[in-house]
DNA sequence: GCAGTACGTTTCGAATTTGAACAACCGGTG
DNA sequence: CACCGGTTGTTCAAATTCGAAACGTACTGC
């Protein structure tokens, strides 16, 4: 069939630059991060979304959750964090096969610590690069790529109502306004 | 030092979008090159790289250069395509020194066989999913995330004139337009 | 020519990532 | 109570990744 349709110049170029921008971002925050404050990218997400959770803790599982990595790789994180003593286990009182992942005091030390130049990484690799109106554009953008991808997910209710607009990729960076979350929160 | 300039609101989303689009493309188009033409994402790179060049082949630098990934890696990509006949390594003519890879016919027809699959996932993955103002906009912007992000680059003589604004971004996705380029040449 | 430095590529060891297989456990059914 | 499908978290081997060190070779000045 010789019917694929194939990119134009400007799709390409999209691409392209995606791809860069990934690759070249990622690294240089990645950097940033592990020679800063010697944690790993996923490590800080742990630890961010472990910060966010109310009383720091939270299940396995639902640390997995929108943290995109598979489980095996979760538990290996974990268990990273656990030997630095940034994070414990403690046993789920209602469920015996749940593990939840405690922040502990040093953990919060530490993401207080990382956070400052963790932003400053993103704002340099990325945001600050940015015009306010792509910044938009790419939220937006990217948001319903990244919803469109995101695996089936077990309807939460009426799930059908918010399609793929917005809405969605909100429910995403909210809940972190502490410690590493990055939110406004500055003078 | 309270200094720290925190994120709001939608430069928050932006880094969200991104974070995740970036990780679930990536997983995507991963996936699909894996299980239809057993190739890993970095592999196929190289092959378009070297389909696109005169003779079909290139020197391991060369290569390395726009190939987002360290240079160990790529002697491993490269030695695993070799395993597969996909590719052949000979010594470069003017340069002790050097080593051109080669594309093999085999590495061709694999080339050629995987495109329209690629591209199929790209565009449902990505393309598909943006209007068309948004695809310029994420070409343009991630463009010049992706080039401020890029190393050094040893002065190629006046590399000074062009600076930021565009001009570089295009250098990249030209080049490849014959068999895995995925550029305009449908019908 | 000959030291000294820069370049091109590979090798090495360690860290990370993944998918598949596993063991224990929930909830509901008969 | 014993069974069954689905969940939860871990373990294992294999593949991939990286940075630093190792090598052999090219250029440079003397």
């Amino acid at each position: 069939m010789e019917g694929t349709r194939w990119l134009d110049e400007r799709q390409m170029a999209a691409w392209q630059g995606f791809l860069e921008a990934t690759s070249r971002v990622s690294r240089h925050v990645e950097q940033q991060l592990k020679e800063d404050a010697g944690l790993s990218h996923p490590q800080y997400e742990v630890l961010v979304r472990l910060a966010g959770a109310p009383g720091g803790e939270l299940r396995m599982t639902d640390l997995a959750e929108g943290l995109f990595s598979s489980k095996s790789n979760l538990t290996y994180q974990v268990g990273q964090l656990e030997k630095h003593g940034l994070v414990r286990r403690r046993s789920c009182p209602t469920d015996v096969r749940g593990i939840l992942a405690v922040l502990t005091e040093e953990g919060r030390d530490t993401l207080r610590a990382a956070a400052p130049g963790h932003v400053a990484a993103v704002r340099a690799a990325l945001i600050d690069v940015l015009e306010p109106d792509e910044t938009d554009t790419i939220a937006r953008a990217l948001g319903r790529v990244g919803a469109r991808l995101r695996p089936p997910a077990r309807n939460t209710e009426e799930a059908e109502a918010a399609e793929t607009e917005t809405a969605e990729a909100e429910a995403q960076g909210a809940g972190s306004s502490e410690s590493g979350g990055m939110s406004t929160s500055s003078s």
